[in-house]
DNA sequence: GAGATATCGATATCATAATATCGATTAAAA
DNA sequence: TTTTAATCGATATTATGATATCGATATCTC
């Protein structure tokens, strides 16, 4: 197996790099460029964009801007395009099915569950189903990924049976952290905590 | 102005620690019960707690739950209400203003602005002008954070008529960088690095 | 009452990420 | 052609966060 060279941090700040370098019209893009734009650190933007990209700068010119494209969108895996399920379709879930943007990140929502839908309903493209089909259904659609978009109640259940059914990647937005295998990995959506800092801000002033 | 003595990464725990306490009924609870339910290094959780109470631990017992649940959602700011606006109530825009959670959180969101509506119209108990009463009607309510859910290519234009209206936080779903004066915060919600994670995950077997 | 032990808090170490420095290089300007 | 300066990539340093260690102590057991 493969192993990632990047971290974490770095992968975080690639879908800002891209969106600045598709919004250029220029050949190139400097280090310095996109550091400004973004507010980012130079040295790090030079490090980010050679843990993804094999192609050398060049002094007074930068980075060819296009190539570079390519490479980002590879790291970022827009290229392959993901199967998702997704677990409570209630506010948020709703939310999530309509968003056009996720087929452009590679991620198709192939079908929904809720433990309040009788029958097969639709919302737009995606079938939603009562989630007694759940641990059938996940195998014969063979998907690996789940979206967890239940209340913070029955977040850990609803993740067993995921577990159960062969899902290996969750995208975590309950306000639980789920205890899952080894082999399985999780990513949590923290609003509350996103919430605090800007809180936390407008009432001290205190920034870090 | 009070300084913060906790970081970013122990705030984005904190809710979590908040959950596992609040489901337990015991009388005290240990760093290590938090530890191994969690799946932390319980000498992380202490410097947490620590970090966050006054009230100190005792040997074999651990620490007093109700009191430091008091401290977790006094540093979490759940005890004042801040009052939002959002801009951009589509698809994501209208899932948070449906949301219920928030206002256990401390937020309330007092207005939206869209540039799809001609007149005011109501999301269930929340207001909806057209975007161009923002500049007036934010100075008017006095509000101070903005949830920024409007496509990407409008978000850079959008903060810009927020920081003018007197916006000091901005909670950014775009997936853009936002350029902001010094006074102003901004937290990205980055869904697609998220999504990057779990594909990478699922292609390459690597976690980090 | 006398150990035994779970748990804490303080401190030390280790790991990772961010930033600074600097020589090399190449395009542009003189 | 020579000089200048922007930019890179490599390496060094610093900052931050996570984990390990260990002595102190309060509670439990006998
Ligand atoms: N909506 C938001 O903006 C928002 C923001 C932050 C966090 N969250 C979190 O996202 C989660 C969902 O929030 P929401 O506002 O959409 O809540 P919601 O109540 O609207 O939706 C939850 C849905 O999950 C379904 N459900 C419950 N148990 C289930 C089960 N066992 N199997 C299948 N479906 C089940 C319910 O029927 C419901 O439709 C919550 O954990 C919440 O804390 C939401
Ligand atoms: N919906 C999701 O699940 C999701 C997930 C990840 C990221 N995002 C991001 O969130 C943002 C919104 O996504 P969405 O699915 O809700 O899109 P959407 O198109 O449904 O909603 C965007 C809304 O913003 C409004 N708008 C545009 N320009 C405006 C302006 N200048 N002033 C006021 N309103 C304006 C539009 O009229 C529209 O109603 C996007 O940036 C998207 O990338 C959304």
């Amino acid at each position: 197996m493969e192993i990632r060279s990047f971290t974490i941090q770095t992968l975080e700040r690639l879908p800002y790099y891209l969106h600045y370098m598709e919004s250029r019209e220029t050949e190139d893009v400097s280090s310095r460029d996109l550091a400004n734009a973004l507010g980012l650190n130079e040295v790090q933007v030079r490090k980010d964009l050679a843990a993804v990209s094999s192609k050398a700068g060049r002094p007074r010119r930068g980075f060819e801007r296009k190539p570079l494209i390519r490479d980002i969108r590879e790291a970022l895996g827009f290229g392959r395009m993901d199967e998702a399920v997704i677990v409570g379709v209630g506010h948020l879930g709703t939310a999530l099915i309509n968003y056009k943007g996720f087929r452009e990140l590679g991620l198709r929502i192939v079908a929904g569950f809720d433990l309040q839908v009788e029958d097969e309903i639709w919302v737009n493209e995606t079938p939603v189903f009562s989630s007694d089909r759940l641990k059938n259904l996940i195998p014969r659609l063979n998907v690996k990924m789940a979206i967890l978009t239940v209340n913070s109640e029955n977040a850990q259940a609803v993740c067993d049976e995921l577990v159960a059914a062969g899902i290996r990647a969750i995208w975590n937005f309950s306000q639980v952290m789920l205890n899952v295998p080894d082999n399985v990995i999780v990513r949590n959506e923290n609003m509350a905590a996103s919430l605090a800092v800007l809180s936390e801000y407008l009432s001290t002033g205190n920034n870090k």
